[in-house]
DNA sequence: CTTATCCCAACTAGAACAGTCGGAATTAAA
DNA sequence: TTTAATTCCGACTGTTCTAGTTGGGATAAG
């Protein structure tokens, strides 16, 4: 039930934009992204301009360019991003709402492993269908601010001059449209 | 979120044994499962000796020979055989409680993403961990009577003779230990 | 001895995964 | 106008995984 490095780095990179723009730094280059999550930058930059052709991202070219989310972080839902990188959510075809597909099995109708798989299924949608990049920001900036501690991409921005561009910033923080989630925790 | 074709196939066949084992007839050999479940022989083969050697099944040689279930099909968990073929159930490494793997992020302690993804983990081991081979079995049996209909991998075994080693099969339909779930249907 | 069955190691073609590389275009600032 | 920092983009690569196939050997029933 594994999640590609892919899909794991993209979202590592839109938490850090999501918690970088709250912080007043909507505009972060591929560098810091990169380097703040260790992961390699030559491979990051493919995912950001996939994102960006999705239309989650929006990027700035030339010197004190970057990328920066393209919606509100409270639009974006986990689901959506796993999805567009991994494909559907459910571990077998027959399985899948959004990408339903026949399999070989004689009786689908009688099958009992389909209904479990669909079980799996509704159980992770409605987790990752439901938190939007904004939740899992605040969870983590409430964490963080809990040890009097910036999240490590902000700390690696700081010293740059705030772009000119990035002085009328897009309102982007609306609120989610889904009910209210809460995490285990 | 992938499971697969592998673990798929492991999960039809020992389903197909189970609701065999029910309607007495414990022992199948490779081909019928594989024509129920129109699953390339050789490679369902190959899955079967890997379930054998992992203590999941056992089999019989020789002319009526076939492979059983080799514990109390209330005893097998859906979460063993998805870990055994498709290792950990957690979407990534960090979030595994049975595999756990330390990951590239500077700090996992705060880190939002994490947590959602153990929140999916143990939404799915809510499931997978929870339901037996019994219940998939009794739920799509129900399903089939229902219907007036038995299982494919039963209508093709059924010309073939009660095997002296099967008459007296072992006790193989004690209940389960974990709490009863119920399908959502 | 024939037939049906399991056992097993080795092989393969293709896809997916996780990157890497080299260079072009764009923008800000010196 | 030059330089530095940045994004854009297509092509390439090595490794692992997937989904099988092949061919032959051992075992048991009748």
């Amino acid at each position: 039930m594994k999640l590609s490095k892919r899909g794991e780095y993209a979202l590592r990179a839109m938490l850090d934009l999501t918690m970088a723009h709250a912080l007043d730094r909507p505009l972060v280059p591929l560098t810091a992204l990169a380097e703040a999550q260790r992961i390699p930058a030559t491979f990051l930059e493919q995912i950001l301009i996939e994102l960006r052709r999705a239309g989650f991202l929006v990027s700035t070219r030339g010197k004190y360019g970057g990328y920066s989310l393209a919606k509100p972080a409270g639009d974006i839902f986990i689901g959506e991003i796993v999805r567009h990188l991994d494909g559907p959510l459910a571990p077998i075809g027959c399985a899948s709402v959004t990408a339903y597909q026949r399999c070989s099995c004689p009786d689908e109708e009688h099958c009992g492993l389909r209904l479990i798989m669909m079980d799996v299924r509704h159980a992770i949608a409605n987790i990752l269908d439901r938190y939007t990049l904004k939740h899992l920001a605040e969870i983590t900036l409430q964490h963080l601010r809990r040890d009097g501690l910036l999240p490590p991409v902000v700390e690696l921005i700081r010293h740059l001059p705030l772009a000119q561009r990035e002085k009328t910033p897009r309102a982007i923080n609306t609120s989610p449209v889904r009910p209210e989630p809460e995490f285990y925790i």
